[in-house]
DNA sequence: CTAGGGTTAG
């Protein structure tokens, strides 16, 4: 059957005509029936889907048979041809009475698709045009494919929406289709909500403790994440019942401890991966060479990653440690190690976002532009923002600026910021404020920016220009991005935000932050004022300086550890230039080796010298990136909805199967 | 028959 060539769809108004009641008729049809069954495993291409549909249609099977109708109709929406789905629809629009798995079928495959999204419209009948055929009764399978959908578009209203649905549907007790619930809260960033169906679940499994775990873990609390899976370990040496971890509990629980540089709990979890037997599953070893080179171990790390044997690696392997040798600044090993990768792992574009980071983070330049010019994916915004830095760190401003202007897509948010950063460092006035107006076109109300702005009109002395900046900030309401930094001591973990006083110890720690600059200031420190935002007199600026979080972290470090341990602080942003030049100064004068990881990389502190090599002490504040990406993700999956409403799924337009009054009617 | 949880990312 050729393209488009089926008869048109039917409707209520027009069903499909009944099969003459003929028992000859029939035997031959169950015959065919059975070879149409035998034959649905081994559909591939879209021209056997057609194929098969059109012999559904001749034996008129796709009104008398709807459990091999929705079978077909479930492989043909999963199936990774781009028109499949397309046609499953049109399937589905044909059928006079569409059953509750035909409607799944579609659900789960517009739920897997990149416009997840559209399966919420579909549930809410927005999505077959009037007039629409009956619509069939939801099942838990339904709400389970439609959660799905809500947690990839980060839809939190459909998610509570669906929630709603559910009880009253009366299936609240599944456990599979709660943890689905737990899931699509923690992914669309509501882990109160999350936190409280699995507190409000009477039977639970290890996915549904894995569930909460990893959104806790991937979410803003890796610290509970990490209470959490103490918990269920603990419940591993008593007597069963018990909730049996496996290997997803370890990689979610290795993500929390990355993210929180957390090594001493990073050892624990390793251990207690093998104890259950899973310390060679490739998961778990993936997560734990990103969990060792997060807490600052590259050779644990490296360790773990010659330990997998050569056909076990996979994409993920090669990807991670790639990061992992970039995020050190080792970009000639991060290179060597893409060259080596085997030709039967086909990279991706994480590869070359890990490849390019590292190539920046070791001012290969170089080496990056040709790598990206020998892509074999095409370049995302995140491509473009890796050779962006990369070219414009190098003082190839021009090079970075025509790189901007020859993408297929209108640049970002966190692309001109990058630019911005590139022309402050590199005094060029033009191309901040370039970048400057793009970015407040674009929306952009972060403090990062109009200091950097501020700063190249100072370093030209500028200053009307400076004040104009100034104003402009107080009066548009600036968003602050707080910093913070953490530091472990003895297995516990500190954390400490800007000019905080929070910590029992502060007045110490405050008083050793003035023994320290007393001290450097004999080095020749001077502090970096121009970095100071605020509009503020000279000492208050000098005074806000002085207290950033890293600086409070480094000095508890000083004192809380003996002479000589190595300090090591974790910082959410990037670090500044002030904090760089004390850090080095800090570990000439006390002797100390002092490791930093900030948002893109480590930086490791040694007699007066950076592992960054001074290459990597720019403050461009990438802020509201998460919250930018989310953004993204919510937008890109929604360019094709009929309009821009939010989806709402009206509880009175369903039935509901233990109401015995509205189940007869199936509407 | 068809469902849930996982690592890498400017």
């Amino acid at each position: 059957m050729a393209d488009g060539q089926f008869p048109p769809p039917r409707t209520h108004t027009n069903p499909m005509p009944p099969l003459p009641p003929s028992t000859a008729a029939a035997a031959a049809s169950a015959a065919a029936l059975q070879q149409l069954e035998s034959l649905l495993p081994r559909l591939s291409t879209l021209s056997h889907y057609k194929q098969y549909h059109a012999r559904l249609l001749a034996l008129g099977s796709l009104g008398t048979c709807p459990p091999l109708r929705a079978r077909f109709l479930d492989r043909l929406a999963l199936s990774p041809h781009a028109a499949a789905l397309p046609h499953a629809l049109l399937l589905l629009r044909s059928l006079p009475a569409p059953a509750t798995n035909d409607l799944n079928a579609a659900l789960r495959g517009l739920a897997a698709s990149p416009q997840p999204a559209r399966a919420l419209l579909l549930l809410a009948g927005r999505l077959l045009p009037a007039p629409a055929p009956p619509r069939p009764r939801l099942d838990a399978l339904s709400l389970s494919f439609a959660l799905k959908a809500a947690a990839r578009c980060s839809d939190a209203l459909a998610t509570l929406q669906l929630h709603a649905i559910l009880v009253r549907l009366g299936v609240a007790a599944d456990v599979r289709l709660m943890t689905t619930l737990l899931d699509s809260y923690a992914k669309c960033s509501d882990l109160a909500s999350a936190r409280k169906v699995f507190d409000g679940m009477h039977v639970r499994d290890v996915a549904t403790w894995n569930a909460l775990l990893a959104g806790l873990a991937q979410g803003t609390e890796p610290d509970l994440a990490i209470s959490l899976f103490r918990r269920l370990a603990r419940t591993y040496w008593e007597l069963p019942p018990r909730e049996e971890p496996n290997e997803v509990t370890i990689v979610a629980a290795l993500s929390a401890c990355a993210q929180l540089g957390a090594l001493q709990d990073g050892l624990c979890v390793h251990e207690f991966a093998r104890t259950i037997g899973v310390g060679d599953n490739v998961r778990v070893r993936n997560a734990l060479i990103d969990m060792y080179s997060k807490c600052g171990s590259l050779n644990r790390a490296l360790e773990v990653f010659r330990s997998i044997k050569l056909e076990d690696r996979t994409l993920v392997t090669y990807n991670t440690t790639i990061q992992a040798l970039s995020m050190q600044g080792h970009g000639t090993d991060a290179l060597k190690l893409f060259d080596e990768m085997p030709e039967w792992i086909e990279v991706d574009e994480v590869t070359y976002l890990a490849v390019l980071g590292g190539c920046n983070h070791a001012g290969l330049v170089d080496d990056g532009r040709r790598v990206f010019n020998s892509m074999r994916v095409p370049p995302s915004m995140k491509h473009y923002g890796a050779i962006v830095d990369l070219l414009g760190r190098a003082g190839r401003l021009a090079e970075a600026h025509d790189m901007i202007m020859s993408m297929p897509f209108p640049a970002d948010i966190v692309l001109w910021q990058t630019l911005l950063g590139a022309a402050k460092m590199h005094g060029n006035v033009e191309l901040a404020e370039l970048s400057a107006t793009k970015l407040a076109e674009l929306g952009s109300n972060v403090d990062g920016d109009y200091v950097l702005l501020s700063n190249v009109y100072a370093s030209k002395a500028r200053w009307a220009d400076v004040g104009r900046v100034r104003d402009t900030m107080r009066n548009n309401d600036v968003k602050k991005v707080p910093g913070f930094s953490y530091t472990e001591i003895d297995g516990v973990r500190h954390k400490f935000i800007n000019g905080d006083k929070e910590h029992l110890k502060w007045r110490e720690i405050y008083s050793a932050l003035d023994d320290i600059v007393s001290r450097i200031s004999e080095l020749g420190y001077e502090p970096e004022t121009s970095n100071v935002l605020h509009d503020i007199g000279e000492e208050e600026k000098q005074y806000a300086l002085c207290y950033h979080s890293e600086k409070l972290a480094i000095a508890f470090g000083l004192i809380s550890t003996p002479p000589g341990d190595t300090i090591r602080v974790i910082k959410n942003l990037r670090i500044c230039g002030d904090c760089h030049v004390v850090a080095k100064l800090i570990s000439k004068a006390y002797g100390r080796v002092i490791i930093i990881r900030d948002r893109a990389r480590f930086h490791q502190f040694e007699d007066g010298e950076c592992s960054c090599r001074d290459y990597w002490t720019t403050e461009i504040v990438n802020v509201a990136k998460e919250g930018l990406r989310q953004q993204q993700r919510m937008t890109g999956s929604s360019t094709e909805l009929l309009d821009a409403r939010p989806t709402m799924i009206a509880l009175s337009s369903f039935t509901f199967s233990h109401d015995p009054r509205q189940q007869a009617n199936s509407w």
